[in-house]
RNA sequence: GGUGAGGUUCCCGAGCGGCCAAAGGGAGCAGACUGUAAAUCUGCCGGCGUAGCCUUCGAUGGUUCGAAUCCAUCCCUCACCA
């Protein structure tokens, strides 16, 4: 992997850049849709294709407990199984184990904790991870970190990062010894919640261990937006600038701007393809839920000056009675139209950075998504 | 024509003397969703001046301090038999 920056805003810290992969080049700022098992929800391959994200984002948590490891070897690993031939970051379960095991047990080798699928006990150490990352074959591959909730005392956010710290170097020593950095790059994660001193001493210890990119967690977990603003103008600026940034699970259209602003460059979240399936919808006029009653006759298309093939050939009208109806295929329409939105977004804000009209691109959109949408 | 079962708030459906404006679904309406255990979840859902009052459980008339619940008559459905 190879990143290259290509243009920075003069107002503020936004860039844009290119991260060069074995499996494609990666346009950034960027938005990665997540296929969590290996699939983006509602969508078909047929649908990803015609996308065309530079990068997508899967789940080793998920892949490791289902299909298993056996099953991606012998299918060549994920790009093979799935069909996918366009760079995969894989995240390292380190937020599934900590969000969603009613079990897990940290110790300071790994973390123990049961499946969500079966019960049964498993254990990740950073190592372990990397092995799976390796197996199912990604390009960007994530170290085990430690995420905590919000809200969380200073003290056990600091045991959290002092972890994911020791993790961190762990998985930057197993990387350097076995794996081509060429082929699979490793980013690291900082951590340290809501606590400007730990995310600051974090970011420091993080960039020493030389990470080829580096990303920002445990953010947009529920707190107050002001914090999470903070939090991204504190840390963005003090990793190292020529390694690509990426804010995990950001966000919202005005999270992932502000995120850009303050030079960040990557960003994934289940957002948009959530939305979609529950009836919200981005539109370049703000969010609106298409199940509303007012849509019930409205014959114009979900957004005027939206491109995708669902505005070019529905109305509001049929897109509000097939999720009523409950038709799958309401599903399909509004997760495409929400990550058609999200991509066109994103190279909009590239290609503004690129051309130096970047300020006026925020000021447009914070009308459209200010405060409604930056929480 | 005979026998049996039944008619409950938009729909289905519980209730079978007071704790019933009436369980539970569904539909409808509004909202939430951030490194996906989510096609999920939450709230509202007879009317109003909302710790109270008014209207409502096929219709009418009764019994009772009190009826969706008991009785009588009528209307209407459905099932089986002729």
């Amino acid at each position: 992997m190879k990143f290259t920056l290509i243009a920075q805003d003069a107002g503020t810290a936004a860039r844009a850049g290119e991260i060069v992969t074995s499996r494609g080049t990666v346009r950034t700022p960027v938005f990665m849709p997540v296929a969590t098992r290996g699939a983006i929800r509602a969508l078909s391959g047929r649908d990803v294709d015609e996308l065309a994200f530079d990068i997508i984002l899967s789940n080793t948590y998920h892949l490791y407990l289902r299909p298993g490891l056996e099953v991606l070897r012998e299918a060549g690993g994920l790009h093979a199984f799935m069909r996918h031939h366009r760079p995969i970051l894989t995240d390292s379960g380190g937020f599934q184990v900590f969000s969603l095991s009613d079990f897990c047990r940290v110790s300071e080798d790994g973390v123990e904790f049961r499946s969500t699928h079966d019960g049964s006990l498993h254990f990740f150490t950073p190592e372990k991870v990397l092995e799976i990352q390796e197996v199912i074959g990604s390009d960007i591959m994530m170290v085990l970190d430690q995420c905590t909730d919000y809200p969380i005392d200073a003290k056990r956010s600091r045991e959290a990062m002092e972890r994911t710290l020791a993790w961190a170097a762990r998985s930057r020593l197993a990387w350097g010894e076995r794996f081509d950095p060429e082929v699979q790059s490793l980013f690291g994660i900082v951590q340290g919640s809501v606590f400007a001193d730990q995310r600051r001493e974090c970011t420091g210890r993080l960039a020493e261990l030389s990470f080829p990119g580096y990303a920002v967690g445990g953010l947009s977990v529920g707190e107050p937006k002001e914090l999470y603003r903070d939090m991204t103008a504190l840390t963005l600026p003090l990793l190292p600038p020529d390694r690509p940034r990426y804010m995990m699970g950001v966000g919202s259209p005005m999270e992932i701007l502000f995120a850009v602003a303050h030079g960040a460059d990557m960003f994934d979240s289940v957002m948009p393809t959530r939305i979609a399936r529950n009836g919200t919808l981005y539109t370049s006029e703000g969010r609106i839920h298409i199940k509303s009653s007012r849509f019930r006759t409205d014959q114009g298309p979900l957004d005027p000056s939206c491109s995708c093939y669902v505005c070019a050939r529905y109305s509001r009208s049929y897109l509000r009675h097939l999720y009523h109806a409950g038709e799958i295929a309401a599903l399909i329409y509004n997760t495409h139209h929400n990550l058609h939105f999200m991509k066109s977004f994103m190279e909009e804000a590239r290609a503004a950075i690129i051309a130096g009209t970047f300020g006026g691109l925020l000021e447009r959109w914070g009308a459209l998504y200010g405060e409604d949408d930056a929480r």
